[in-house]
DNA sequence: GACTGTGAAGCCATTCACAGCT
DNA sequence: AGCTGTGAATGGCTTCACAGTC
């Protein structure tokens, strides 16, 4: 068979265009081309056409895409046709917003579970969910089929938080911890670091000083 | 001169390798080798030197590189010498989360100013800060010398906060809300999208069903 | 002997340009 | 005529491998 090996920027890039195509199908719109695609989300037309090649034909030459089939096309490629469970471990201000945040439900996910050691914070209420203590963790992945786990607790807590999710079966991990975690080689990972982001900012500001000689 | 091209891939390795060096500093770890580098951080040796070879020479051949100055170093092309004051708009749960992110004080990042427009949000206490209406944001930049926002609102209501930001003179934004924005070219964007990394993991899993066979 | 700094090679992703279809 | 799908060309990043230095 075929190895297809498509570019994480890809996937990155497909997601964004399932959203924004999302968007459009809420709109009425019916029909699309790349170039309008490209100019919705900020990237090249063909782009656009090489990231959705690697899965298939989904336009019609002479006339575009169906804005709807795109979006079930791109919804199934990245997997979002059946709803994900996730549980959450960290209960402070991240952790919380991070559980109520509706961009997570319009996608199909949503936080089954809300983990804390902290004493002060188990049986807090978050919205119609109870912070719980990590011993109750097996429970609630076995109760849901959960798979990915999130890590919204400081960096010094992350590793172990990490360890036992693995332990308890989970296979994909969302980290927002600001250090780097070791994890099997068949676990998912993937870091958002906030100020990774900023720091991007920053030196981009820094770079403007140097830019804009000569040519 | 040197038209230096850096990759952003190596920036953000490079706020990576900072963030390390102070958690080493931290320790008092005196030297290092890229190959720990790259161990603590999960990149390749080579990689490491590479990417600090884009700034200048700051290791000893035969030796390694001093922590705490090659610290200095990466903090400087950061341009993270000095403290920056940010501007937050947006003050729901992940606003709320995000101004009191100590991830951003530990590296040099103040919340100055939160603003929304939700009238039952205005005056709100966030810590040691109010929530002020927009109204107020030149006022706070102009005090603090803000060139950075933060943007944690509704998708449908993210374009508008950028252009407000955009012509209250800032010229730095990381966006959090789900949208692609339209900026003008010398205003740098960020996007921080949290669920095309949950998405990014869900592709993965995916995709699994398909490896594993042959080799 | 150990480790950095770096040109060259290799690899991967993006853009180009056009054949192919409607 | 308009737009997709795609091989070929380009450009850029990463890895290799070793000369240079301590």
């Amino acid at each position: 068979m075929k190895t297809l090996r498509v570019p994480e920027a890809t996937i990155i890039r497909l997601s964004v265009y399932s959203r924004y195509l999302e968007q459009l199908d809420r709109k009425g719109v019916i029909t699309i081309s790349s170039v309008e695609i490209a100019d919705g989300v900020g990237v090249s037309p063909a782009q656009v056409r090489k990231d959705l090649a690697y899965f298939g034909e989904f336009g019609t030459r002479g006339v575009g895409y169906n804005v709807r089939d795109l979006m079930h096309y791109t919804s199934k490629i990245l997997n979002l046709n059946e709803p994900w469970p996730l549980v959450l471990v960290g209960a402070g201000n991240l952790g919380f917003a991070l559980s109520t945040y509706k961009g997570f439900n319009n996608r199909g996910f949503s936080v089954v579970g809300i983990f804390d050691n902290d004493l002060t914070k188990i049986g807090k209420k978050i919205v119609d969910m109870e912070v719980s203590p990590p011993e109750k963790m097996p429970e609630i992945i076995a109760k849901h089929n959960v798979k990915i786990g999130i890590i919204a607790v400081p960096a010094k807590a992350a590793q172990e938080v990490a360890d036992l999710m693995i332990k308890n079966g989970l296979v994909a991990i969302l980290n927002f911890a600001p250090v780097s975690l070791n994890v099997p080689e068949h676990i998912e990972l993937r870091n958002v670091d906030l100020s990774v982001n900023l720091e991007i900012l920053t030196f981009n500001l820094g770079m403007r000083q140097f830019e804009s000689r000569g040519k």
